[in-house]
This record gives structure tokens, sequence and C-alpha cells, in this order.
RNA sequence: GCCGCUGUAGCUCAGUUGGCUAGAGCGCCUGACUGUGGAUCAGGAGGUCACGGGUUCAAAUCCCGUCGGCGGUACCA
């Protein structure tokens, strides 16, 4: 944007939306609606009740803390709420506060808050937009909506059955059909109970990077290099991440790293941003590398997965993704637990146990799944509805559980023209510690969140949609301006009839009235000119007939001195004539 | 964050090795049609060629930077 000069009228704002989010029109408008009205009442039909929460939260209640520098972390959209007086005053200087990531966090606020009113288990359905500050994507969006379900309060594993059935339910009702979907259910302590086995330690590398990186503050670029490549007593930490991007990071580091912050050349929180990005290179949490790795099964595949597991991965951007830095035999083992199959749940269930061992979270982990199995299966849910998976981990840190996914098995063609899986649209699971963040106490909680805005974008690859039908007023043209009043009653009289109806309220001539109604495709226009008023009639246009007869018809003539799709009634029959045309 | 591609009318895009007043299709507006959506025909409006600098007699075109968009990748509570 220019800058205004001296005298210059100030520069008109452009319209525009910031990116990643976007303006929703009628039709999708009401298309998201269908679809929620859908859900809830499946949502109710189980019993759960509504709860609507705040959108903006407090930061720490989010579960996002503050670093120490002044701004809280990327990725979600935060602010210091500061009251107006205390603005000038500097008495207070405000809170952190937050736009919500998800329905979840607010929802242990809320069980934590009102524990001692509410019913326990609580068991609530919430639906709303949820805000995240992240690269918005094909298909993804900083404001998008969630469509959640929890039980909190239980540690029933019937709960995270039902969370099953719900699911399958609502897809069903929203017209895919069975066999067009899969709620597939994996174990989180069947997963730990693995890692166990495998002797896998905890976060080790965090550190040790912490350790290369301290020493390097304010050294020059020359040392950095050096410490980078040399052999000891750093390489452990590096171990199998090539020279060349090793190299490429000491560059940046040494960039940022000099001259030291201290010195004033450099603002300090470019610095800390800094040293930011280059924490994300390394897993903080070997157990959590492991689940990422295995959540990239369907994008990266079998060797990508490998790759993720041990040392890292060059992927075809160049980018390299440090590994979990298991050994050999650690990596084949995780492999096989993932791979261990989606055939029948009792044999998934057998081959489970056999793999977990004597590890106690993870014959644990199996019983809750035999748990499961059979409320599901007394439920009448078999096979073909519900399936367990043990490569379903999803990322979330905080699943304590089971951990379940909804997937679309039909096929699309995405951009490239590859055919592939529609894939997840909704995903929980068990969090048994969010509650204890603020009361201490373990509150056992399940449930699962829907994404609406993929879920409708399925609902419109399926035709479960129809965008396009959507029907406009009945529109009352105005062709003589002194009978306003004469028009205003026939739309009343709709009206009342219970018809959608508008008096044309624009400033354009005759011509323009129909092209007005035919753009909100509206299905009637209602014409009064000189001609009806003097013998009380009415003259009633069916546009979408016309429509269709319009690709027949080629010369203009006929066109226009046919009109088989408009008739002229008597005035008194205006609502029981559109309604005839409405209902055929 | 990182890597790559890209930016010309409301939309989709042409624009030769730098060279006349920057074009097309669609859409929009007006008229043919004095009371009729569509089709057809005729006419019209609409552009700081993303922005800023540079090279040149001359830049939409070449170079540098900034900003935006797209794709991949990472992160994703």
């Amino acid at each position: 944007m220019s800058q205004p000069s001296e005298g210059a009228p100030p520069p008109r704002p452009v319209p525009r939306v910031p990116k990643g989010f976007r303006d929703v029109f009628a039709a999708d408008v009401e298309a998201r609606r269908n679809m929620v009205e859908t859900i809830r009442g499946v949502y109710e039909r189980y019993g759960f009740e509504p709860l609507e929460t705040p959108a903006v939260e407090h930061v720490d209640v989010l579960g996002k803390f503050l670093p120490e520098a002044d701004r809280p972390d990327a990725g979600i959209f935060a602010w210091k709420l500061i009251e107006e007086g205390d603005r000038d005053s500097g008495k207070n200087d405000g809170e952190w506060v937050a736009l919500r990531y998800d329905l979840t966090a607010p929802l242990s606020r809320v069980v934590a808050q009102y524990k001692e009113t509410l019913p326990t288990p609580f068991r609530r359905y919430q639906i709303g937009p949820v805000y995240r500050m992240e690269k918005p994507g094909p298909g993804r969006f900083r404001e998008f909506y969630q469509f959640d379900i929890d039980t909190v309060g239980t540690a029933n594993m019937a709960a995270d059955a039902e969370v099953c059935c719900i699911l399958a339910d609502a897809l069903e009702e929203l017209g895919i059909k069975r066999g067009e979907y899969v709620i597939k259910v994996n174990n989180r302590k069947v997963l730990e109970g693995i890692l166990d086995r495998i002797g896998l330690g905890h976060a080790h590398h965090q550190e040790a990077f912490h350790e290369v990186f301290r020493p390097l503050l304010g050294q020059s670029k020359a040392n950095i290099m050096k410490t980078f490549r040399s052999e000891e007593p750093y390489s452990g930490a590096f171990k199998g991440v090539p020279t060349e991007v090793l190299d490429q990071q000491a560059q940046k580091i040494s960039a940022a790293a000099w001259p030291p912050p201290w010195s004033g050349e450099k603002p300090p929180g470019e610095y800390v941003e800094m040293l930011k990005n280059y924490y994300n290179l390394f897993p903080k949490d070997q157990r959590l590398a492991v689940l990422r790795a295995i959540d990239k099964f369907d994008k990266s595949g079998l060797d990508g997965v490998r790759g993720l597991l041990g040392t890292g991965r060059l992927d075809t951007s160049g980018v390299f993704n440090y590994g979990a830095q298991l050994d050999p035999d650690a990596i084949e083992t995780v492999i096989g637990f993932m791979m261990s199959g989606i055939a029948d749940r009792n044999i998934v269930i057998d081959h489970l146990s056999h793999l977990v061992g004597d590890s106690v979270v993870g014959k644990q982990g199996v019983s809750e799944l035999i748990a499961i199995h059979e409320f599901l299966s007394a439920a009448g849910y078999g096979n073909d509805r519900v399936q367990f998976d043990p490569s379903i981990v999803r990322g979330l840190a905080y699943y304590t559980g089971p951990v379940f996914e909804a997937q679309l098995t039909f096929d699309i063609i995405d951009e490239d023209g590859v055919k592939r899986p529609f894939g997840s649209v909704a995903g929980g699971g068990r969090y048994d510690d969010l509650v204890k963040r603020f009361t201490g106490e373990l509150v056992p909680a399940t449930g699962a969140s829907i994404g609406v805005d993929r879920l409708l974008a399925a609902l419109k690859v399926v035709g479960k949609v129809k965008t396009e039908d959507r029907r406009g007023p009945v529109v009352v043209t105005v062709m003589d301006k002194p009978k306003l009043a004469e028009y205003q009653q026939m739309v009343f009289e709709l009206r009342r009839a219970g018809v959608a109806a508008e008096l044309y309220l624009g400033e354009g001539g005759f011509k323009q009235q129909l092209k007005y109604a035919d753009r909100r495709n509206s299905p009637v226009a209602v014409i009064a000119g000189s001609n009806e008023f003097e013998k009380s009639e009415i003259t009633i246009k069916n546009l979408r007939l016309g429509k269709e007869l319009a690709k027949q018809v080629a010369s203009r003539d006929e066109w226009r001195k046919g009109q088989p799709a408009q008739t002229t009634v008597a005035r008194a029959a205006l609502v029981e004539e559109v309604k005839k045309i409405l209902n055929s």
C-alpha cells in the first residue's frame, strides 16, 4: 500500500478477508445447518445435552503456557486483554487470552469449574468455530467448525464404545451407506506396552540439543560450524543427520547467534524465535516421535515410517526430519504392531495380546479393547462398522486410552488426478488427565470431534448435499410504482400462507426484475400491470418451467410470444395458483 | 518454519528475441425487444500489467527486493 502523501485523502481499504478465513454464502450455510441438525438429532438420542462456551479463553486454561518471551507461542490467536483504564494507569497489565483451538480444553475447564453442580458423568455436545493460526492448506482454514461429543466422569469402556456407535449412526443418518465408512479403534496403552517392551527412554534428545546449543551462543561462525561437524562430544545428538543439513543449520544458527543478543545489534525476540525453530528439528520425546511416525503411515508409507522411527528421513522437498532414533529391532517391533491388521476384532485382540507380552499397561490396553468389543457386539455393531486398527494412533499427546477415527472409504480424485480414499472426518479418544490440570483429581473422559467442514465436503462428493437447488422466494414484480401498496398486499398474502415471498425492492426496470428473480432462483414471479389491474387479474410466471422450456426454444419470437410458462388468473386466486406451482 | 512455482480486467488466461494506444473468452451494463429470465446480434464500461527499486533510447517482458497466491513439507493442542 502506498504511503499517504501530504494532504492526500486516506487510502481506501481493500475489501479482503484475512488469510485462512472465508465467507460462506447461503447455499453452504444451509447445507451445513442441515447436516448439523441431523447430527444433533443423533447426539440427543444418545442422551447428550448441549453446551456453549466462549470463543475466548485464558491461555493457561487452554493449555498453552506462555514462554518467557513477551508473546505467546505460535499456533494460536492470542493477545493480552487489558481494560481501558488499566492501560493508562499501568496498575494492571492484563491477562493473556486466546481464541479456542478446540472444544475439549474448554470442556475440561467447565467440568473443573462447575463439578459440584454438574451431573456426573457429564454428557454434552457442542458445536462451534475453533481457531488455529497454522498455515492454511486445501480444505484447511484458520477458522473452522467442530462438532464434539464427550462423556466426562466415567472410566467405563461402554462410554468409549458408545462414541463409536454415535459416529456410525451419525454418518449413516447423513446418507453415508454402511461400507462407505468405517470407525477405526486403537488403544494408546497397547502402544505404550510395546514401547515399554523395547525399552524406550524419554526425552533425552531435547537435552542433548540444549547441550549442543547453549555453548554456541555468541560464538563465532567458524566455531559453530566446527562444533556441528566435530566428532566429539556432540556427534551423538546429531547421529544420522546428513552433513550438508548440519552445515545448513550451522550457517543459520551462526547468523542468529552472532552477534550475541545482549550486544543490542540483534533484537532478542528474533533470536528466541530462531532458537525455537531449531528445537523443532528434534523430538522432544521419543514416544511422541514414535506416535507421529506411525501417524504418517498413510502419507509416507511403510518406508517413510521406518525412516522416521530410525535416524530420520529426507523428504521429497529436501527437508530432513529427525527420527525417533530407535534401533532396527525396535523399529520392526513397532512396525509389527502397526501392521497387525484390521481383520476381525477377535483376531486383532489375539495378535495384540501376544505382542504386548507381560507389559502391565499393554495388557490393560488389550483388556480395554476386549471390553469395547463386547459392548459393540452386544449393541450389534460388527466389523463392518467398527474395526480395530493398530495403525491408528492420532497425533495428540493427551490421549490416554482408546482412540477413534471415522474414515470414509470411498475414493475421490484429488487435484493430481489420483484416486484415494476420502479419509478421516472425525476423531477422538479417551483423555483421562485433562481435568486433572485444574483440580488435581483424576476425571476420566472420552469423546470425539467431527470435522464439520470436511464432512460437509464429503457429503458433497457423495451427492448428499444439493447446493445448486437452493430455492429463492416468490418475487412480486413492480410494474406500476403508484400501486406499490397493492403489490405489498400480494406479498403479505403469500407470506401469511407460509410462502416465502418478497416485493422487488430494487430500482431496475421490468426486465431487470425478472433477471433478479432468475438469479435468486425464484420458482415463481408474480406480474401485474395495467392489463391485469383493469380486470382484477394477475399473471403468474413459472420461472423453473420457463427455464426448462427455454432450452428447447431457438427463435426469439417463439420465446417471447409463446410464454407457456405463465398464466393469468383472477387476483383472488393468487395464493392458490402460486402454491399449485410450488407443489408441482 | 523450510523448499519450489506463481502474480496481466470481476473470473480463466494470451501477450513472440524487450518495441506502436496491453488483448481474448466468460461475466457485467446498454440497446435491438415501447410488459418478460434464456439464445442471438450490436455497442459499452472495466487494467498503476501486485508493489518498490534497477538495467535500457524503450520494460507486462530482463535483474534485485518486498508483499500476496498456489503446491509440497514440517507443526497440528
